[in-house]
DNA sequence: ATTCACTGAGGTGTCGACACTTTGCGGTCG
DNA sequence: CGACCGCAAAGTGTCGACACCTCAGTGAAT
């Protein structure tokens, strides 16, 4: 459709699926495939609700429709299509009530981290997560989107991986994808990097004093904001989203 | 929706397999052949590590190995199933580490379920998880431990539609699908039903109450008892699991 | 003009085949 | 006796083919 290559996002988002569906090797067709439509949806060349029928993605790679099969239904996993015996699949629409849900939980399981963080977290631990702070505010001066956006993504990958809990890892890399669109949209609101980069300060500071409460609440309150970012920017009335 | 109690625990998984896989239809190959076969990987027929290669399924089910390789990704992404590439695909193992994460996690999610529930359900609401409650009180007087369990995973699943967000379904539906041999194991100890009637009867009082901070805690604690009981019985030394 | 059966073009689900990779086994050599 | 090499058997990844299903469009009947 729109076959723009992407400049940099791209890339990084291309890392960030690869990782996410475990499919480190990267080699293989279907790995290709996946990460391609995948980039495609979440950088906004799909529309929510537009075909991707396999004989075509078939024909665009030049393979035959088994690997693209596969790879439609690596997607339909991590939620970015929907499929339905016999009908061709689609790629997701999110109405506004979902994407409010997904706020809420993942600002729920980021609660659960702060306070593992608060409890297992290393001196060392919270450096290396301060260093992570400091190339967030690098970008936000520098007016960086992009580089904040995916700066930010870290962060929030490192808290996780701090808790040492794969379950609670793999939750939120599979909602952290599914809302990658909506939190970049979130932070390229007028102001949103500015008050994200204080915030962020504030959590800090709360591991720093092990204040699991403080830190809970502030890392839940951060993820809300972005919710609110999105519904004041009404994204979701401009999409042909249902209700 | 079940009039009548699981006479042969495989239909129940079978149905709970079916809802949470999203293939309510149950017609076509790939559904039957992933019913099947993750039933039983749930009811132990596989043991952990064990090869399901391909070729063999789909000879033992009369098809080619399309729909095979489709089934075992989709138990591949409800955790069953490890696959790797150019290797033979192999039941899962879980580790005593990612059943505690598990746990955790599923404790943590429920504090969720149970505060939603004191903010949105309606006293009808209430009444119908008080029913689920009589049907466990009865299951547990009889020593019915198959009744009891999957009457204990539909007043789960029911607080969960009772939040009316779908994402924190999706979570605990893809949670509570993995952790369904556990769970089990965990209601088949000596004196657990007894317990886990009364936790329940203390949960009820709670949501009556509209008590969240006492239900969230209660909730959790309910959880975290069944994680408990799995440790003390010593079923993860009893296996071939890495610590 | 509206409805509805029909149809054919396009797509999905499944199949059997084939090349490449892994694995297990036997023979060779230190 | 054990380590190493190589080969055959087994399994995976991909392909093209084909039957069936869906859907938009046609045209006839109301």
């Amino acid at each position: 459709m729109n076959p723009e290559p992407a400049a940099r996002p791209g890339d990084t988002s291309r890392a960030e699926l690869l990782r996410v569906l475990g499919r480190e090797h990267g080699a293989g067709l279907v790995d290709e495939i996946v990460v391609k439509v995948g980039a495609d949806i979440i950088e906004g060349r799909y529309e929510p609700g537009d075909d991707l029928n396999s004989v075509e993605l078939a024909r665009v790679f030049g393979t035959s429709r088994t690997p693209v099969r596969e790879a439609l239904q690596a997607l339909q996993r991590e939620g970015f299509v929907d499929i339905s015996a016999h009908r061709r699949p689609r790629v997701t629409t999110q109405s506004l009530a979902e994407v409010r849900d997904m706020y809420q939980v993942r600002a729920h399981l980021y609660r659960m981290v702060s306070r593992c963080v608060v409890d297992v977290a290393t001196d060392r631990d919270l450096a290396g997560l301060r260093l992570v702070q400091t190339r967030l505010h690098d970008a936000a001066e520098a007016g960086d989107v992009d580089g904040y956006f995916w700066t930010n993504v870290e962060f929030r990958n490192t808290e996780a991986r701090l808790t040492g809990n794969a379950t609670l890892c793999r939750l939120l890399d599979n909602l952290g994808l599914r809302m990658l669109r909506l939190r970049h949209l979130s932070l390229s609101m007028p102001g949103r990097m500015a008050e994200s980069v204080a915030d962020h300060e504030r959590l800090l500071a709360a591991y720093d004093d092990r204040d699991a409460d403080v830190a809970a609440a502030l890392t839940a309150s951060i993820v809300l904001r972005g919710l609110r970012a999105i519904e004041r920017s009404g994204w979701m009335t401009s999409r042909g989203t249902v209700t």
